[in-house]
DNA sequence: TATTGTTATACTCTATAACTATA
DNA sequence: TATAGTTATAGAGTATAACAATA
């Protein structure tokens, strides 16, 4: 088994999972990398762009086009940092809220599916890997 | 550790991985995604462009639309099938391959990184994992 | 009828570079 | 000086739908 087998399963593996949540959420008027941005928020509450690039492993700019898109659909708002002045907090609206719900229920199987084939020490030690691989290049 | 850490997790590997490559790739006027495609024609020496989309897990028209930029910079051909005349033979050209070659060298110490922190009996256990997940899904 | 591939089209993601403003 | 975000821009990947040619 080499490195490039397990970057190509790696890569069909994510690609599949992508596809199948983007077909998730089309119906919501919403694409699959709106809704990983969609996700962090609903964990966080807010968070700023830089804060999002870095969870979503997205550039600043990219991020920003995702924020747009999501802001002109009413399901993200941005508000001025009390403090620091140079930043966006970005925040769920409560529509954006409730559409997320929506599909964070239409997705669950998926996720399910993910679990399915391997016990919860393998599930940790499998994540683990995938940070250490990140964190490695 | 929930379904979402582990998408997450996938997401994020795949992703940095995929800008590693991006990097090293892009001297070469290749990306990436072009680069899996020569990945698979150098494995096969010629193979349809639906073989190429099933092995890159890629829509018929976006690989066309690879295909078409490979060609254009006169790294892969396209011939006739000699038996059936709908499908397009893909291969790489000699300079596709010497570019390819050059790319495979420069991307070693990055696969070598995807392996170094796991024995090759996990290596193997992990793509088998990976692989589960995609048929699953 | 099913399959391979093409065309036309539209949108999203991606990212570089130069910029403003704030810290 | 460094950081957060914006603007302009360009390209690449993504995918749908309608189509032609062939099996």
């Amino acid at each position: 088994m080499t490195g490039h087998n397990l970057a190509m399963a790696l890569r069909v593996a994510y690609l599949t999972l992508h596809r199948q949540t983007d077909a998730l959420t089309a119906a919501e008027g919403v694409t699959a990398d709106q809704f990983v941005v969609m996700a962090a928020l609903a964990e966080e509450n807010a968070l700023s762009q830089r804060e999002l690039a870095d969870r979503t492993a997205a550039d600043r700019n990219t991020l920003r086009a995702m924020v747009v898109l999501l802001e002109q659909q009413r399901f993200v708002q941005r508000t001025p940092h009390p403090r620091d002045r140079r930043v966006w907090c970005v925040s769920l609206t409560p529509g954006g809220r409730r559409v997320f719900r929506k599909i964070w229920r239409r997705t669950e199987t998926l996720r399910e599916e993910l679990l399915a084939r391997m016990s919860s020490e393998d599930v940790t030690a499998f994540v683990s890997l995938l940070r250490q691989f990140t964190a490695a290049i």
